[in-house]
DNA sequence: CGCCTCCTTGATCTTTCTCAAATCGAGTGG
DNA sequence: CCACTCGATTTGAGAAAGATCAAGGAGGCG
């Protein structure tokens, strides 16, 4: 289950922690590509724990451009700021096939209450989140387009060897460069121009949906990646 | 006590759990504006409750190009992702001089082990923030400059009006050109030719440390402005 | 085969940046 | 009261990053 893993490495579970955080992956749903799976403005939408496929949650402005905000990888939540919020700000498409496990809001709460440690993993696991999209508004404000596609696909990489998706060399990637486009503020054309950039000053491949580091100190360096936010050295609570 | 307010909205607290929120306000500090409360990289640092003034959470990168992700107003915490993941990813600095209620880690984790519900009002005020993060977001990766600005200082607007610190027709606003450029990721000279812009078409005005509305609905539409994602309706748990 | 989605490349245009310089008001010391 | 400084604002001119428009190409699939 990588949601325990996940949670697992900012605080030490217990076996009844375990049992409810089980019990939270009961009720399992299935959806395929493309159709979303929660939309923007519904109210008291249930929250979601992806097991398998990709996602991402985006925003679409009046004029029909579409920011997408992150893409959630097996083990991230789905729509739970949605249920805190009681409304959804954003929806969220399936960019693959995926599983899931639906969660009820009132589990969530009954969760925390049972076990208030519980409920600290996820504020950490949400404060890890948020230090993601943080750092996406950083590279979107102040990074010009190939640092930070570097950089993007650099962070990517490291969330997805987290969950064991990922090597030292690279990793499998179902996103087009539409999706790059829509996630990194930049028009279809110029993700093109930009990944030929980076193919070509020997930094890093995307073809044919996987992505190779070509030289990945370099890249590093070319995309100022600071894997520090991303990191714990083990669980803040005992 | 502005906290209580804010997390009022949300859950409705019970004199124990006001007790435990009082308790965490017991050491005052106070800051002058400009020098750093938290810096970038820095661990174990305290989280602080902001009482009265004005500061922003920024990250420099390398080349020295500065974002701020978010300006905070009283009630708003400083430092909370940074003490839940054990290492401050932000730096924080006063714009006006500021009080504030320091909370360790201790502190917090506690108050949340005695009372759960709490924690869950602290989840839902930091996934509050992160929407408004995500708006920023969004803005930046999509909206140009003139619609940007005029959806920022809307939201901004927003956020002080629920503290009582701004009316309909405007508030007083003690930011720069230079922060406000390094906050929507332009540069300062292009936030002053899109304020003028935004004078001149008879949309808002912001000239000496005030922001008044010159024609309210002509921009909420001009910004697509939709105040959903900050609105609630009540406590969502009783 | 024909259609569809995605990728690729060229040409041109727009937004925003950078550099440069003038202005303005609040303080400050003489 | 005046000269001086400093930070913030304002405006102009030219440059650059990235957008938009247009058109082909390559692969998958009914």
């Amino acid at each position: 289950m990588p949601l325990a893993r996940k949670l697992g490495a900012f605080v030490a579970l217990s076996a009844v922690e375990l049992a409810v955080l089980d019990a939270l992956h009961k009720r399992r749903r299935t959806f395929v590509a493309g159709r979303d799976l929660v939309h923007q403005g519904q109210s008291d939408q249930a929250a979601y724990i992806l097991a398998s496929g990709w996602a991402c949650s985006y925003k679409i402005l009046r004029d029909g451009e579409r920011q997408i905000v992150d893409f959630q990888i097996p083990g991230d939540f789905l729509g739970l700021r949605s249920v805190l919020l009681h409304t959804a700000d954003h929806s969220i498409e399936p960019i693959t096939d995926i599983e899931v496990c639906e969660v009820h809001a009132s589990d969530l709460l009954g969760a925390f209450t049972r076990t208030p440690r519980l409920a600290t993993a996820v504020l950490w696991a949400a404060s890890r989140d948020e230090a993601m999209v943080v750092e996406h508004l950083v590279g979107i404000g102040r990074r010009h387009a190939a640092e930070r596609m570097a950089h993007f696909l650099l962070e990517l990489g490291s969330r997805l060897s987290l969950v064991g998706l990922a090597t030292k060399a690279g990793y499998a990637c179902p996103l087009t460069q539409y999706l790059l486009a829509d996630a990194l503020g930049l028009s279809a054309v110029h993700v093109n121009r930009v990944l030929r950039q980076l193919r070509e000053t020997g930094l890093l491949t995307f073809r044919d949906g996987y992505v190779t580091y070509d030289d990945y100190d370099r890249l590093l360096d070319f995309a100022g990646f600071d894997p520090v936010y991303l990191d714990h050295t083990g669980p803040l609570l005992r």
